[in-house]
DNA sequence: GTCACCCCATACATCTGGCT
DNA sequence: AGCCAGATGTATGGGGTGAC
């Protein structure tokens, strides 16, 4: 069986409708309210109005159908006791219904998007794939020269091919290629064998596939897996929430385009970048007292449920709440590539600045209930340690696992799913990288009350010199290197798959490593 | 007790605009 | 012309809520 499915999904697009029926909506150039306001116009129109509905309901019963029928059974899996959300993809059901359709021992080969290995949605396939058939090959192109024409350049797809019955002890693979050509040895002479007991270790929720381009990379990354992945709960040590605050489209009634009186900034990713806050000027802001009812709003719903699910009764007391705001917390991009210079891109936000859901954020307090009693602004990590987290993360060493996952989306189960060591202040190795990031973050006043947490005496201890900077950048990521264990090939061969990265950077990186090997406990 | 609806958290065959 | 960094709209599962 050979098929290239369509790639599309199941789902009403608003603007691609009425964009037939008028000449003023695109798809892309409007705001919201503009939009909303010509698709009133437009429904007035008896005729476009009755169009809409009907294109409306082809919809519902498609989706209805698709989600419940037995042959689609593995489109959706659960995560953590939670049924995956997506989509419905038609490459997806083209998948499973390749499966369906196949005799014992008969093969498909499928071109599809690189989701089938990467998605969070896609769990149930790959599980399909693994334990009811064998994998025998995954060929995946990156479009950069336009093999797809029309499909954005970044844009990666895959030659899946599998044989039905039995399962899949390990697969061929091919990642980031570009030449069709290449599908011609592939795997006689290319590519490398993925172990699924490998995979499963790497990714215990989505079983989603990293990037291997080589046998060190596997190396790498079973070296970096004896530590704990970041999304496990571990007693007794510092864990990490997620969350997002306001969202540009749903929240958009809260932003104002000008500064003013009790109004506090919306912090956009392109704002702050690796230790660094304040690049360029806000585009929005919003004023305190209307964000903090919305936040306040969700957080005392929040409770309510843990007061019902609990048999404590209490009453919620809003004004005992601290909103995540009101403190320094840790923030990273949502948007990135693997292709970009470097892919997490995070930094410690300082209070007082909202951000928009391309931001994603630590989620700092939050209510729990204990020995009867609701206990407000509980928190799972503290300065330091926050700090030694976000240097982790900024390092090369993550960014280069975070480039095998990652297509355009820094999604909160990759980040969930990186080994991290759980290190805290008796650790040797903890305080020498937690000095060194707070010197790179507290550099203006904002940061005063963080510097003094963590042993600075003020902004003034930070370091702003870019010569300085640099050098306690390049000694973080040796010092991270060494946190891992990774030897010098190892940490070389990842230091070059940073391509965009300024090769001094690079050697600096380097020699800040092998220096260590010989002071390792140099403060 | 059941159903219809709403809210929340999350994901994404894209598209635009700035920069070099 | 290519790279990079978002902006945006909408569906999903899941849980809550209120009407009947």
């Amino acid at each position: 069986m050979i098929t290239n499915p369509p790639w599309e999904i199941v789902k009403p697009n608003a603007k691609e409708f009425f964009q037939e029926h008028s000449a003023v909506v695109t798809k892309n150039k409007m705001t919201i309210k503009e939009f909303e306001k010509e698709q009133d116009k437009l429904l007035v129109d008896e005729a476009v109005r009755d169009l809409w509905l009907a294109y409306l309901s082809t919809f519902a019963h498609q989706s209805a159908w698709f989600r419940a029928a037995p042959q689609f059974k593995f489109q959706s899996a659960v995560v953590n006791g939670k049924k995956t959300g997506s989509d419905i993809n038609l490459y997806k059901l083209f998948v499973e219904q390749c499966a369906n359709l196949l005799r014992d021992g008969g093969e498909c080969g499928i071109v599809i998007p690189s989701g089938i290995y990467t998605d969070l949605g896609a769990k149930g396939l790959r599980d399909l794939l693994f334990n009811q058939n064998q994998v025998t090959g995954l060929f995946c192109f990156e479009n950069r020269e336009e093999i797809f024409e029309g499909v954005h350049r970044s844009f990666k797809f895959v030659v899946l091919t599998f044989a039905k019955g039995g399962s899949t002890i390990q697969f061929p693979a091919a990642f980031m290629r570009h030449k069709v050509a290449e599908l011609a040895t592939f795997p006689a002479q290319m590519g490398l064998q993925l172990p699924i007991e490998l995979i499963r270790r790497l990714s215990p929720d989505s079983h989603s596939v990293m990037e291997f381009k080589s046998a060190i990379d596997m190396q790498i990354a079973e070296k970096m897996l004896k530590f704990p992945l970041l999304g496990e709960t571990i007693e007794g040590t510092w864990n990490l929430r997620l969350t997002n605050e306001f969202h540009m489209t749903n929240d958009s009634h809260l932003f104002k385009t000008e500064p003013g009186a009790g109004r506090l900034p919306l912090y956009e990713g392109k704002h702050f970048h690796q230790f660094t806050a304040d690049h360029g000027q806000p585009k929005y802001w919003l004023n305190e007292n209307e964000a903090r009812s919305d936040l306040i709003t969700a957080r005392i719903k929040q409770a309510k449920k843990l007061i019902t699910a609990s048999t404590v009764s209490a009453e919620v007391k809003p004004e005992m709440m601290q909103l995540d705001y009101e403190s320094y917390r840790l923030a990273f991009r949502d948007v990135s590539a693997s292709t970009n210079e470097r892919t997490f891109i995070g930094t410690i936000l300082s209070p007082n600045r909202f951000c928009p859901h391309t931001v994603s954020l630590e989620n700092v307090f939050f209510d729990s209930i204990k020995n009867d009693k609701i206990i407000y602004n509980c928190t799972n990590i503290n300065h330091r340690e926050r700090i030694f987290l976000i240097a982790v993360l900024n390092s090369f060493v993550l960014d280069y696992l975070f480039r095998q996952r990652v297509t355009s989306h820094v999604s909160f189960f990759f980040v969930y799913n990186m080994p991290i060591p759980r290190l805290t202040a008796t650790d040797p190795a903890f305080l020498p990288i937690v000095h060194r990031a707070a010197q790179l973050i507290c550099i203006t006043p904002e940061f005063d009350e963080l510097a003094a947490a963590v042993g600075l005496e003020s902004h003034r201890d930070g370091v702003n010199d870019a010569n300085e900077r640099a050098q306690l950048r390049a000694e973080l990521d040796g010092l991270i290197a060494h946190l891992y264990g990774l030897t010098d090939d190892e940490f070389a061969h990842i230091l070059a798959t940073f391509p965009l990265v300024d090769e001094a950077v690079i050697a600096a990186t380097l020699a800040a490593y092998r220096n260590y090997v010989h002071n390792e406990n140099r403060l």
